[in-house]
DNA sequence: AGAGGGATCCCA
DNA sequence: GGGATCCCTCTC
């Protein structure tokens, strides 16, 4: 469990959001009603989860981009060292030849580390994540005293919006010292 | 900063 | 069916 302390948006009619074209099989569920996961594979690497964002029949969606981690960690560690082995066809667990530890603030910082250190993949494509359901989002009722506001990471197209948000002064953000400052 | 990595989707 | 593209990460 951790608390989500950066995310982008990815609106109707934006160049970057996967849904820009119209709904296809891998976009699917950023159709789906509010509230729903769209994870797909980026780069061959790291598999992104997002959360579909409108009303049912239009494409949009928020990435979470990093989780300051809050329960779980040692899950979350064992989980981000089988990055490199797990395979559909070999066995999950190669703990072996994992890297050395990771920092604790570092386990899901950044959207890739995030799914790893839950371990969120496709199977967690288009479920409803606020139904109670093995991957969730709920509020604690905490508070932050700032959010600050950046472009987007790792884009072409779009890249100007200003569609990046975050806990101001966290120290689980990826993106660079600027970005991270409090208006960039 | 460079390589790896694999699915996806557009346009032949 | 080819090829550019991609909401990244790790290691050097």
């Amino acid at each position: 469990m951790g608390r989500i302390v950066e995310t982008e948006a990815y609106l109707q009619g934006d160049p970057a959001c996967h849904a820009f074209r119209g709904m296809t099989p891998r976009n699917r569920s950023l159709f789906k009603e509010a509230g729903h996961a769209y994870v797909y594979l980026c780069y061959g690497t790291s598999y992104l989860l997002n959360v579909s964002s409108e009303r049912r029949g239009t494409g949009a969606g928020v990435l979470l981009r990093a989780l300051e981690p809050v329960a779980g960690i040692d899950h979350m560690r064992r989980a981000r060292k089988l990055v490199r082995g797990a395979r559909k066809d070999g066995p999950l667990l190669d703990l072996a030849r994992g890297r050395q530890e990771e920092r604790l603030l570092d386990l899901a910082r950044g959207p890739g580390r995030l799914t790893s250190a839950l371990r969120v993949d496709l199977r967690h494509d288009g479920i409803d994540l606020f139904a109670g359901g093995p991957l969730w989002i709920g509020s604690d009722g905490t508070t932050v005293d700032a959010i600050g506001g950046s472009t987007r990471i790792g884009l072409t197209k779009g890249a100007d919006a200003r569609l990046r948000f975050f806990v101001a002064g966290s120290a689980c953000l990826s993106g660079s010292r600027r970005l991270n400052a409090k208006s960039a």
